[in-house]
DNA sequence: GCCTGTGAAGCTATTCACAGCT
DNA sequence: AGCTGTGAATAGCTTCACAGGC
C-alpha cells in the first residue's frame, strides 16, 4: 500500500464534514448505524452521492444495517483532522470575527482558533473564549510561533490583502476570506471565498426565478422574470 | 407570450455579481473599458470563463476595446436586479445578524434589509441603519406587509428549521442560510447555506495538503455555493 | 500582433441501473 | 424484501483552439 493518498475534491470534503456533523447528532440521538438513504435526507444529497462518498473515504457498510455510524465517524476523522491538531488564526475582531470566534470555541478537537488580530489597539488583549487578540503587527511573530496555517480573514475589502500577504509571508498555507474581495496569494495557498454580498445576490436572484403558485389568482408581480437583454 | 430566457446557472449568477463589483471598482478608477483578461484576473477565472459568461447575458464587446464597463454594468444589473427593488429580512441579531445588517445597509440600489428579527425581547425596537428590529412572532405580519421575499438566517442551528418555517409560510422564496443546519423547504424555495463550519474544515484540509499539491493547479473555486445541495 | 466569440474537446460531478449480498 | 457498491451513462462546467476582425 505504498499509494499516495489520491487528494479528495472540496466538493466531498465540505460533504464529508456535513455527514460527520449530522452523524454526531445521530450518535447523540443514541443511533447505531444508517442508511445511505438517511444520510443523504440530512444532508440534502441523494443516496447515490452518499454512497460514492463512501467509496471516496474508503468505508464500507453492509447491506444489513447500512453504515456503522461510530466507525464512519472514525474514518471520516482520519480523513479530515490533522493527526497532531491545527492552529488557526482570526485576523479582523469587527461583529463578524468575534461571531466566529465565540462559535469556533471548542468545537473541534483537532482544530483551534488560538489567536485573533486587529488593527484597533483597544482590541488587542481582549480574550474572547481564551483566543487573546493581538496587534495586527504582530502576525508573522505569532502565526510562525504557534505554527499557524490556517487562517480567517474577517476584515475590510481595503485590507484585506494586505493581511493576506502578511499571513502568506508568515507561513499560512489556508485563508478563509469573508472579504469582499479576491485575494492574490501564492499557488500553494488555499483560499476559500465567503462572499456575503455574492451569496445574497445570488439568493435575491433565485428568489425572484420561484415558480409562481398557481393557485394564486392574483399574484401581482406578473412582469418581474421577463429577461432582460 | 415569447418564452422566458433560459434561467442562468448558480454558478454563472455568482460570478456576474463579483464582475459588478470589480467593474463598478474599475469605473470609480476611471476605467472606461476593460478586456476579458484583465476583468479575468480580478475575478480569479480564467479569460475564457468571462467571455463564455458574456454570452449568458448576451453583451458582446469589440476586439478593439473589449467590454465598454458602463454598458456591462448596466446589462449585468438588468439581469441581477429586480425591476421594481426587493425587499428582505435578516433573522437573528446576534454578532453575525448585525455584522451582515451593517455590511449591507445602503449597498444596493435594488435590494434592502427592511426588516430584522429576534428572539430576545430586548432586541425588539433596535434600530440598525434604518433596520427595525421586531420581535420574531411578527414574521408572518411583517413579511407579508412589506412583501419580504428574501431572508438571511443567522440564528443557532437549534431555531434554523422553526425560523425557515415561519419564513417560507410567510411567502419567503430564498433563504441564505448561515445556521450550521440544513433547512427543509419547498422545492420553489431557494436556499443557499454559508456553513462556516464545513468551510474552515475545508480550508484546513487543503492547508495541510499544500506541501504535497502540485503547483501548477491554482485554488479557482467560487463562493460557498459548492457546498451542498 | 491582440482582441472577441464560439464549436469542440476535456473534465468533473452526479445519477442511473443493476449485480451481489444477507 | 431492501440494502450496498459500482460500471455506465448523463449532465454540467471549464478549457482548448481557432476563425474573424481591427
Amino acid at each position: 500500500m505504498p499509494e499516495k493518498t489520491a487528494t479528495i475534491s472540496a466538493k466531498v470534503v465540505a460533504r464529508l464534514s456535513l455527514y460527520r456533523r449530522l452523524l454526531a447528532s445521530e450518535a447523540a440521538g443514541g443511533a447505531r448505524h444508517i442508511y445511505s438513504h438517511q444520510l443523504a435526507t440530512r444532508a440534502g444529497v441523494s443516496a447515490e452521492q452518499v454512497r460514492r462518498d463512501m467509496m471516496a473515504v474508503g468505508y464500507n457498510g453492509t447491506p444489513i444495517r447500512g453504515y456503522c455510524i461510530a466507525e464512519l465517524m472514525n474514518c471520516i476523522d482520519g480523513l479530515l483532522d490533522a493527526a497532531q491538531g491545527q492552529n488557526a488564526a482570526i485576523v479582523g475582531l469587527g461583529n463578524l470575527g468575534r461571531a466566529i470566534t465565540v462559535y469556533s470555541a471548542g468545537r473541534w478537537p483537532k482544530l483551534s482558533i488560538v489567536a485573533a488580530f486587529d488593527h484597533d489597539p483597544a482590541k488587542v488583549g481582549q480574550v474572547i473564549n481564551g483566543c487573546t487578540c493581538y496587534q495586527d503587527a504582530d502576525i508573522p511573530r505569532i502565526v510562525a510561533e504557534r505554527n499557524i496555517r490556517v487562517a480567517i480573514v474577517a476584515v475590510p475589502a481595503s485590507e484585506a490583502q494586505k493581511v493576506a500577504d502578511s499571513l502568506v509571508e508568515a507561513g499560512v498555507k489556508g485563508i478563509l476570506n469573508f472579504a469582499p474581495a479576491r485575494l492574490r496569494v501564492p499557488p500553494d495557498v488555499y483560499v476559500e471565498n465567503m462572499d456575503v454580498a455574492v451569496s445574497l445576490e445570488k439568493v435575491a436572484y433565485f428568489a425572484r426565478q420561484a415558480p409562481v403558485r398557481k393557485a394564486a389568482a392574483g399574484a401581482r408581480e406578473m412582469g418581474s422574470e421577463d429577461a432582460i437583454q
